[in-house]
DNA sequence: TTAATAATAGATCGATCGTTTTAAAAACAA
DNA sequence: TTGTTTTTAAAACGATCGATCTATTATTAA
């Protein structure tokens, strides 16, 4: 019966997704969002309700895709949770050097510009982010288990630390991108735990 | 010869800065600012040129009151420097937590969001936070030479992680205002380097 | 006084903001 | 075919954006 969608919406959420990691949640106009999706504003509204409604939407995927439905559970599946730890950091290093993507994470960029006044964004910020910190808790507190961390580590306050490690590294990533930097960064919050990255080609 | 000014500077840009500050520079209007501080927009573009160069300025006395004018030199004159760091981290933690100011760092947020657009205000932001990294390299240095810190550590590689700490510190303030969690990841990073905060009223 | 200077308030500029309306287009059900 | 439903594009909505214009006020120099 209806008309079909000239663009699906994962493909629409990926470009205003772009959008809104560029330039933040305010800065990004919907005539922006309607040139880089070809979509009209009509159609945006339609779909999502308003801007805020759609920037909550592109933050779930962003998540989705970036984190949760992906990343964790796959890295949580290893058998090795010290592999778990160092793959997701390797990963994540990866992640903040791809020349592609825009800088840092759009999670905490969110925070910490007005684009999380809506305590309903706020929440989902949060929690996407206390997500990473679970996983890190989860891997820490296998490791320890299996006697694989310096025996007076504990995994709450070891996972504190790390999260503390993934926050300065992706706001380091936007504020100076600097490969060898970053890395140190890493290395540093993982030398405690007698863990180390292994090699990344090209970093 | 000139009409005398209504409102001096120091406190136009005051004003100016608390909401830059809690909304952020693209979110913060004209009319915002016009009613804060009691000026109409005349007098403000009469002053700084246009909202960029105000922002500017904020910028600058932001860093220059917070930072550089007062906190640093005081610390940098202390005969210890593991005072000067550990006394540094304490204040970091007290302004973090104040009721009265915005959480978070003006500097760091304008890092994330898209208030750096410019390169003039880019460079600000990525210079002045230079600074709190030359400090810590300064101390650790310092440190280091009077056999104050364990033989094996490199003052620059500790510089940075510090500096992790500082930039982690101020997003997680943002994110989640938790006193005793705060303090936790700033002994964190103090304890590879057998340092530890002081206990501080209230906190 | 008068002339010169600078800061101000208030009105207003065109542009753009997020949003809504209007109507045409495209599919299926009957 | 015709009716129904949904998506869409295009135009336009009032509100607000950053910025400017005009005129007034307050001061000092001459």
């Amino acid at each position: 019966m209806p008309r079909p969608r000239t663009l699906d919406d994962d493909a629409l959420l990926d470009r205003a997704r772009d959008l809104f990691w560029r330039k933040g949640y305010t800065a990004t106009s919907l005539r922006d969002l309607t040139s880089a999706t070809g979509l009209s504003g009509a159609a945006l509204y339609n779909r999502f309700g308003d801007k805020a409604g759609l920037f909550r939407e592109v933050l779930r995927r962003y998540a989705d895709t970036g984190l949760s439905a992906e990343r964790l559970p796959r890295l949580s599946a290893l058998a090795d949770p010290c592999a778990a730890i160092t793959g997701f950091f390797t990963e994540l290093l990866v992640l903040s050097l791809a020349p592609d993507l825009p800088s840092g994470c759009l999670l905490i960029n969110t925070a910490l510009d007005g684009g999380a006044d809506e305590p309903e964004t706020r929440t989902l910020v949060r929690d996407r982010l206390s997500e990473v910190e679970a996983f890190l808790r989860d891997q820490t507190g296998r490791a320890m288990q299996a006697r694989l961390l310096p025996g007076d580590a504990d995994p709450a306050l070891t996972a504190e630390a790390l999260f503390g490690a993934v926050l300065a590294l992706r706001v380091l990533a936007r504020l100076d991108p600097n490969p060898a930097r970053l890395r140190r960064m890493v290395e540093a919050a993982l030398t405690p735990l007698g863990l180390s990255l292994p090699t990344i080609p090209q970093y």
